[in-house]
Order: C-alpha cells, then structure tokens, then sequence
DNA sequence: ACTTTGTATGTAAGCGCTTACATTTTGGTT
DNA sequence: AACCAAAATGTAAGCGCTTACATACAAAGT
C-alpha cells in the first residue's frame, strides 16, 4: 500500500478502475505545453498565440476537461460566485429581482448563490457568514439595518456588497433601491386627497425590517402633512402572508371607528387584506380603500385589481449586479444608485365615502 | 523582492500593512496543538480528547478563524454543495419545493446552489455542468427527460441526482415526486362526472417538459375511460405565465363549439385563464370550469378559488434533500418516492350546464 | 516494572490550480 | 549575421486544507 501511494499519479490511474477526472497537467501534456499556459488560455490572461490556444482547445474538448473549482479558488484567491441574502424565498416579492440579479451575474461568468433568512436578523448574520465563508466573492443584501460587527467583519476580509431594496443619501454603504418613506408618502397623500380622513396601516415586522419603519414614517408624514387623520393612527405590524394580512384587516374593523382605507406595506399584506374584506361583505374600494407596494405579479390578477406601489424590480437586480461587479474589479467602491417608484393606480383605492 | 518573498509567512505578515485571514496553521500554532487536530476538531472526524477540543475551539475564537472553502473542497474533494435547477424563479411554481429543500439541507450544513433554466433544455444542460464545474457534490433536477450524455457526464463525476416533480416506476433514476398523468387522469375524471362533455386542455410546452405531457396523457385516458368527449379534443400549449394562459383561453374559446370546463396543467395558466374568462363576461364555474395543478398560493387567492390538484411541495422538498444526502452519505444509489397529490375542491370546478 | 492495546496527536504529502519570475522564441533592426 | 526588445512559454512555489501513516502516550493486564 505504502508503495502504490509513492507511485507516480499516472502509473495508478492504470491500476484503478475508476478513472479520474484529467486535470490540467493532463490538458497540458496532450496539447504538450505548459500548465501555465494551459491557465493563461483558460482565464484569457492574455499572451498566448492563436495557434497555442487552438492546442490546447482541443486538448481540452478531448479530455472533457474542466476546471476544479476548489483547486482554482484556493490558488485565484476568488470564486466567481456571489451570494445574496434575501429575507424569504416563499412568496414571489423578491422573485424578480432575483432572476435579473441572476440573469446579469450570469452573463458575466458568475454563479449567485441565493439563501434566505425568514426576516430574522440573526438567521441573516449567520447566512452572511456561512456564504463568505463557502467563497462568495461580494453579496447582495437587503436594507440597511444590522450590526456594525456585521459591517466589520464584511470590511476586514474585504467584501463588496451593495443594499437593494433602500436607499439612504449621505450613507457609507452603497445602496441599489428606493426611497421607501417617499414612496409611502406619496401614495399616502394619494389616499387623502381621496377624501379619506380615518386610515389604518398594515406593515411588516418593524423590529427586523428599516424597509417597513421607513414605510410607516412616510405614512406618518403624509398625514401630518395633510393634517387630516382625525383618529389615532392605527398601524398593525404582521408577518409577511396572506393569512397574517387577512388577520390584520379584522384587527383594524374591530376598531369602533374603522378606517376608510388601508395602507399595506407590502403586496403580500394587501392581497391578504383584500381577500379578507371581500369575505366579510364589504365592497373594494367602495367600502373599504386598500393599497400595496411592491407591484407583485398577484397584485393583478386579484379582484379587485390592487393599486399599489410600483418598484423597478429587475432594474434593481440588474444595477445591483453590475454594481458589485464593478466593485469586484475595480476594487473601489461605487455610487448608490436611487431608482424611481411610480403608483400603479388600478381598482383597490377609490374616493371616501360621503357622510 | 525575491528575498521577501523566500521569507516565512509569519515575517513577511509583519511587513505588510493588511492583515491576511487566519489560518488553519495560525489556530494550530496558538492552540499549541497540530494543524491535523484543529481540522479533526473542524470536522467532528473524532479521536480527540474534550480538553483538547475546548482548547482549539478557544483558538478558534480568539483569532475569528473560518475555513478557506476553497482549500477545504480541494483536500477534501467535496464542497457540502448541492445545486438544483429549476425551470423558473419568476413565479412561485418551485418556491416552496426549493424553501423546503434548503431548510433540510442546512439542517446538514449543505449549501444549496439554484439555477434555473427558463424551461430551456440547453440551458439547463448548461446550468449542470456549471454547477458540477463549481464543484456541486449533488444535484436537484426537475423530471426526467434530458439527453442520455448528461446522465452519462453525472456518472462519469460520480455525482448524485434525484428527479423531482415527477414518478416513474422502475425506472434507473431515483425519482421524489408525483404520478403526473395519474393526477391530471383523476381531475380529469371529476370534471367528466360533474357532466362535461366538451373539454379544452392548456398546457406547458411540451417540447421541453415531461410533466406537462404526462399530464395530457393522463387528461386523454380520463377522456377514453369516460368515452365522452364529444368534439376533438384541443390541447393549447403555453409558456407558464398569466398572460400566456390568457391568451390560450381566448384561442379555446375562439372554436365555435367551446369546451364548458378547461383543465390547465398548470394553476398559473389556470389563474390567467380565470382572469381572463372574467374579464370577457363569463361567470366560473357557472359558465366556463377551470381547473388547475399545483396548488400554489394564488390559487387560493383569486375569486373563484381555484378547484386544483395539491401536490406536497414542503414533503417533496424534504424528501429529496434526504435522498440526496442519504447518497452522499453511503454513496449507493436510493429508492425512489412516490408522493400523493390530491385535488382540492374550491370554487372554480361546477357541474356542466343542462342543455 | 514491563508489555500490550487502544486512543490521542503529530508529520508531511499531496489536492489541482495560479502566477511571479526565468527562460526561450520571435521578428524587427542594424 | 548579430543584436535586441517584446512576446510567448516554461518553471516551480505556493494557496490552506485533509488524511494516511507514524508516533507518543495512557491505561490495563501480566
């Protein structure tokens, strides 16, 4: 035994009746060049003559070679592949971005590697973690709000990243998003000047989400704006689901003055509000005005069609690819890029009811 | 130059300003133990003392050390990766098979890696090998129907794979899923007892999915069973999404004896299908019945509820993480597992119309 | 005290690439 | 033909781990 182990790699080969994948001494010994020059070809590093790189092209399409992936990550230093952490892979919110996201790594020889985290902080950090630690070149990841050891410990091994889904001026991170508190503002003040005078609101769950608190405080602000609302403003906090969005709705009818019209933070939320109010009679928007954001696929297809918050998905998935590819090659930071949201008016807002 | 770099690690770290990660070798040296005991300790591999273990485990803290991924996969020629490709990330179709399958895989330390290939074969062909290239240790596919040289080119690597979303008996793959054709034959079967007579189908293209064509099997074996089917049968195929099935329900109803009842093989066809019959006036299910498959979430959420067939996305999800693991473990191939739909009775399924 | 046996730890040889530097080749110029 | 810079190619030293095997050590049996 102790004597095979000394053998030279390719006099085993002939013993085992398993046969190993070629590897790139292999490549370079049929085209009969070096292995750096095997490695030049393959990265494209330059210096190599057409005829060479012909050679070993062939060599290679022979051998059915391909690279080890870890063998090229240890000696590189880099692994071509991205990671993004996105807070849920069950309902479609994030889908879209995702696939654009994807779909621009992809065309420029990077793997993405998604993972989830259920909007829980902790679950993030460790998923941070966990994708630095299996080789992710930069990341993805949404909003802003985490701990400055997460930051720390991105900065000291020298990892891109960029914050979709937000964006703040002035801010040391680069951001690839919107403005949410504007965006909620805006579509807020839509609603008042409906005539509505008694709001409720239905957002995520603040404490694991800026996304959600910056939704409320454009809310907020629109109303102080408008100086209208004449109850106090009731805001439901509920998980990211239909059912938590159903739930939510009966809470703010349980109220002895009930709103006129609701404010979702999300699609998700309003769908579920939506569906809710139709089961218990009431008539949207006549009865009862509901609006969304995000502008997910479903938001369309439910009856009545919901007016919400438009944001540039796959613009976002595609500027944030290509922000953090820049990063990666430049080696320098790069400037946030604040995109724009648009109201999508359809059926679910209506005017307020006269007295 | 050249002298520093004959320097030893440690002296050259001194003279430049970034300090490099720890290394396996660092934790070796403050633990005063070998660098084979900290990585026996890394990877629970036994045969080391508690004292010892406490002793790396504080090394380990105190240096923030983490494995380098890529050298870890090279020495030990397996990267805790699977890969799973997916046909689409657009629409929830996968969402959950996929949540599911990553929950399971993490709960083992695995990684999961997802492409997804836009119902392309091509692409999907690509994405596999892109993926074994970056060093998947197993793969998750959807059906089976691929060229016999991918299967050949995972058997040369030794690579594991399950085929979920689909069933067949004996069959050489391991397969986690369903019996597509049974499925669609049984829906079918209910809608002919509910007294349809004229049925139309909206289908997936089938050039590039198996499933969707085990399902007009299935939908055509009802029909023969039930000798009922008064004119020719017409099968639309379309791409899945809600547009598409749209459009395929304008071009059913566009026949001058149209179908009273349609079976979709897909609930994003049939929620488009839906929409759309709504949009042109005709009331469901007193007018027009539609059915779906797959029971995803928006199914529940538009008005009328989609009467579907229920597979186990979360099971599917679970099982096929299993299997795989349970491969990488023995590295024996593993029984396949057949998964139990069932049709969910909601609104958007009626009785024909008496003439 | 002296084996014996079993368990804990150490030693060191790779794993398959990339890349700095050394060397050779090429193709003008003189 | 001799020379030279520039371009192409080769050489070989790691990258940071895992693991087979060697060794040390401890407990138990004589």
């Amino acid at each position: 035994m102790s004597l095979f182990n000394k053998m030279p790699k390719a006099q085993k080969d002939r013993l085992v009746s398993h046969t190993p994948l070629p590897t790139l001494q292999d490549v370079a010994d049929l085209a009969a060049v070096s292995t750096a020059t095997v490695s030049r070809c393959l990265n494209n590093s330059g210096h190599v003559t057409e005829k060479t790189r012909l050679k070993v092209q062939q060599a290679i399409k022979t051998l059915g070679y391909s690279p080890n992936f870890g063998a090229q990550a240890l000696a590189a230093k880099r692994t071509n592949t991205i990671g993004a952490i996105i807070p849920t892979m069950e309902n479609a919110i994030f889908a879209r971005v995702m696939q654009a996201f994807q779909e621009t790594l992809a065309e420029n020889g990077i793997t993405l590697i998604i993972a989830s985290c259920s909007y829980r902080p902790e679950l993030e950090e460790e998923q941070i973690r966990s994708l630095v630690a299996r080789g992710a070149d930069a990341l993805l990841l949404m909003g802003q709000s985490r701990p400055a050891a997460t930051y720390q410990f991105l900065a000291r091994r020298n990892i891109p990243y960029v914050l979709a889904w937000a964006h703040k001026k002035e801010s040391q991170h680069c951001y690839i998003g919107f403005d949410n508190q504007a965006a909620a503002q805006t579509i807020t003040r839509q609603v008042l000047e409906l005539g509505h005078r008694n709001l409720g609101v239905i957002v995520g769950l603040t404490r694991n989400n800026d996304r959600a608190r910056d939704r409320i405080t454009g809310i907020e602000h629109a109303i102080a704006d408008y100086g209208a609302q004449t109850a106090p403003l009731q805001v439901i906090e509920a998980e990211y689901t239909f059912q938590e969005g159903a739930k939510a709705l009966d809470q703010l009818l349980a109220n002895p003055t009930p709103p006129t019209a609701v404010i979702c933070g999300n699609d998700v939320l309003a769908v579920g509000a939506v569906k809710r109010a139709k089961q218990l009679g009431l008539a949207v928007p006549e009865d009862l005005s509901i609006t969304g954001f995000a502008d997910i696929e479903v938001s369309e297809l439910i009856d009545p069609e919901l007016t919400t918050v438009h944001v540039p998905h796959r613009e976002m998935g595609i500027a944030a690819a290509k922000s953090l590819i820049a990063m990666l090659k430049t080696q320098t930071p790069v400037e946030s890029h604040l995109l724009e949201t648009r109201i999508v008016n359809r059926q679910s807002l209506g005017p307020a009811k006269p007295h």
